[in-house]
RNA sequence: GGGCAGGUUCCAGAGUGGUCAAAUGGGACGGGCUGUAAACCCGUUGGCGCAAGCCUUCGAAGGUUCGAAUCCUCCCCUGCCCA
């Protein structure tokens, strides 16, 4: 296998990285490949918390599809051991270890994931249970002895709980120790992961040397930031765009974010090179570019990584029929009316909406429309065989279409 | 084992006997504006009720009181200090 340059190598590799530690070692480590066409090993560790891969994960992804592209091994290795400790990185809450079956299953459909990114033929699936499970004691103690507790405590997110007095697990404290172990185990070259991770990535690099290798190389990817924007794109907050879930729904979610997050999103989730970002970005500022425009094709581009460019067509038009045009979407569900029903007890036994309380607030607030109009009275009773059109702000539409 | 400080509505965080369904901020939602589900502006944000008002909520359970998120008892959970 032949490799790039090493200076064109490294330009791929620092797209998008936060940090790269150390530059040198890697570029000594490319040289070192490039001399030897021996592909560097490179590790990435994916908690299996998160059945469904959202875009955040594929920053990283993306990360070790660069390497892959250039030649490099690239294993993608799932913490099945380390998930029944729970990793407690950027949390300020211990999280609630996971029991082996939820492990399997979410080790089973991150596989079928990551692959609309990674090349299934050059990934290589591993489990850190295959050595962990395996220490003994003995062996653990042995690791443990490698760090002091002063040292795991300098993690920023261990030492903010304990001065704020929140609960850290002594099992917790282990963490760092076990994933670092990984490294020794694989003999990575290079490990990847988020900037929350690079305390546990740095114990790597001293577990290496202390079992007498060359330490790998870090790169830390930067989290990426949710719809809103602030936070980091998190499940639990909400906040984030799932690859699987619908092309309209991804559209709709892209072009929610901001103007200046879009840049963001460009950075981490497009291969576009960061001369043409800028370019963008300049036009934009100038004036002479709709900033709109550039969204769309962000959201086209997300789209047609993990469904396809058909997709993310479809999705565009779609958009600008609804909420450019106003037209009523295609896929609007459908709900049955069986029976002449109140407007609101209709809305609320549908789960449109979540209490009566809420229906007449919308209402009043002139978020219900019916038959695109605004009903001037809530107490308004459907009639039954009857087909109306139901739409409650800006983005939820219904059929509402007689039970058959 | 002893001493001390805490557990509030989606989140953060005020609130120390009535003026508390509970400040404020975030988020979310609705409206306006818009070639963006952007930005910006306005509003809403426990349940039931047209309303007056009623009901449920401030870790759990009991209690004091005309009245408790606020006081007492006990229990659960968390942290700090001492041992």
């Amino acid at each position: 296998m032949a490799f790039p340059a090493v200076a064109e190598q490294l330009d791929l590799l620092r797209k998008g990285a936060l940090e790269v530690i150390s530059e040198e070692d890697l570029e000594k480590k490319l040289a070192r490949s490039l001399k030897t066409g021996k592909p560097l090993l490179v590790k990435a560790g994916f908690d299996p918390t998160a059945p469904d891969i959202h875009l955040g994960h594929t920053v990283l992804i993306r990360k070790m599809k660069h390497f892959q592209d250039l030649g490099h091994a690239v294993v993608f290795l799932i913490g099945d051991f380390t998930g029944l400790i729970g990793d407690p990185s950027g949390r300020n809450k211990t999280r609630p270890p996971l029991s082996a079956e939820e492990i399997a299953g979410n080790a089973e459909t991150y596989k079928e994931q990551i692959f609309k990114l990674l090349d299934p033929e050059k990934t290589v699936i591993d489990f850190n249970s295959r050595w962990l499970g395996k220490l003994t004691s003995v062996e653990i103690i042995k690791l443990t002895a490698a760090y002091t507790v002063a040292r795991i405590l300098e993690r920023d997110d261990f030492s903010k709980r304990y001065k704020n007095g929140e609960p850290i697990s002594v099992h917790e404290l282990l963490y760092p120790l076990m994933q670092g172990y990984d490294s020794v185990a694989l003999h990575a070259d290079v490990e990847l992961g988020g900037s929350d991770q690079k305390f546990n990535l740095l114990v790597g690099r001293e577990l290496q040397r202390d079992y007498g290798q060359e330490p790998q190389v870090i790169v830390t990817m930067p989290l990426l930031e949710g719809l809103d924007g602030v936070q980091k794109m998190s499940k639990s907050l909400g906040n984030y765009i799932g690859i699987h879930e619908s092309p309209g729904e991804i559209f709709g979610k892209v072009m929610s974010v901001n103007d200046e997050l879009m840049f963001r999103y460009y950075d981490l989730l497009t291969d576009t090179p960061a001369r043409e970002i800028a370019r963008l970005k300049q036009e934009i500022a100038a004036g002479s570019l709709n900033p709109m425009a550039v969204k769309i094709a962000l959201a086209r581009s997300i789209i047609a990584d993990f469904h396809s460019k058909a997709a993310a067509e479809a999705a565009e038009a779609e958009f600008i029929k609804v909420f450019r045009n106003k037209e009523t979407p295609d896929d609007a569900e459908v709900l049955a009316l069986g029976e002449d029903e109140p407007l609101v007890d209709f809305l609320v036994r549908h789960n449109v909406l979540s209490s009566r309380g809420e229906v007449k607030r919308v209402h009043a607030q002139g978020g219900i429309y019916l038959d695109n109009e605004r009903p001037a009275e809530i107490a308004f009773t459907l009639k039954k065989g009857r087909s109306y059109l139901l739409k409650i702000g800006k983005r939820k539409f219904y059929r509402i279409e007689p039970l058959k």
